[in-house]
DNA sequence: TACCGACCTGAAGCTACTTTAGGTCAAGCG
DNA sequence: CGCTTGACCTAAAGTAGCTTCAGGTCGGTA
């Protein structure tokens, strides 16, 4: 598959995920002849894991850490639970977060409209 | 109120608190005749709102709009509404995100969980 | 043959902070 | 009285996570 392709699959930015494997978060991808990236499923399937633990906050420490984790296959995959575990505690605590941020959005927004309501 | 105080109340830290002024997020803080910024009860509220703002995503770029609108008063209420309503949109945005991490996170957890049972 | 589009690299630029280095001032203590 | 401590101040440098840019290599097409 073409970087354009996974771009496309995983909603990463070409460029991101070139910083990506420069980072070491998939250095797995294979090269052709020609020297362009070739990526298999399996690949993209992981830019896509990747994709969905940053968008959901883990940094790129951690994410490098559980690729390590992931490069050296299924003995560790105690660890790899382990760590997208922690990652779920994080998700809950950004879900916390975005409820109590919409209670204070729709209370000014409340408050707006009560002060146009007397405006009018 | 000192900023140590609102900065407990807001959730940011110090030096957020002072990057945002400087960055012309609250220009209207006072300072003591010692130098030191005095906070009002309005610019703890104000500095809550724009953390929350913030931690849902709002770029600096439209808080600096949204300061300016607020500080011009009461006449721009409209303008003001119609940002916040902008964000609350984005603010779906993050939950619909959000909701599809956590399917991908615990499908992937749930096949640890069954190749840890495969190999036990 | 000349150009186009998709890829490549390294380096610089950007956003949103955080950290550091160095300084002021009031309060408390021996 | 001098000394330290702690909370504040500033400007500047550092950091994370990308994005953009400048410049170069291919394979295919008009």
């Amino acid at each position: 598959m073409r970087i354009s392709e996974v771009a496309e699959r995983c909603g990463l930015s070409i460029s991101t995920i070139r910083f990506y494997e420069k980072s070491g978060l998939c250095p797995f991808v294979q090269r052709g002849a020609d020297g362009k990236r070739k990526f298999s499923k399996a690949d993209s399937d992981w830019l896509e894991l990747l994709a969905s633990l940053r968008s959901t906050g883990m940094p790129l420490e951690e994410m490098r850490a559980f690729a390590e984790l992931y490069a050296s296959g299924d003995d560790k995959i105690a660890e790899r639970k382990a760590a997208l575990l922690a990652h779920r505690r994080r998700l809950d605590d950004r879900q916390t977060e975005l409820d109590r941020c919409r209670v204070i959005l729709d209370r000014k927004l409340q408050r707006y409209a009560e002060i146009m309501e007397d405006q009018a």
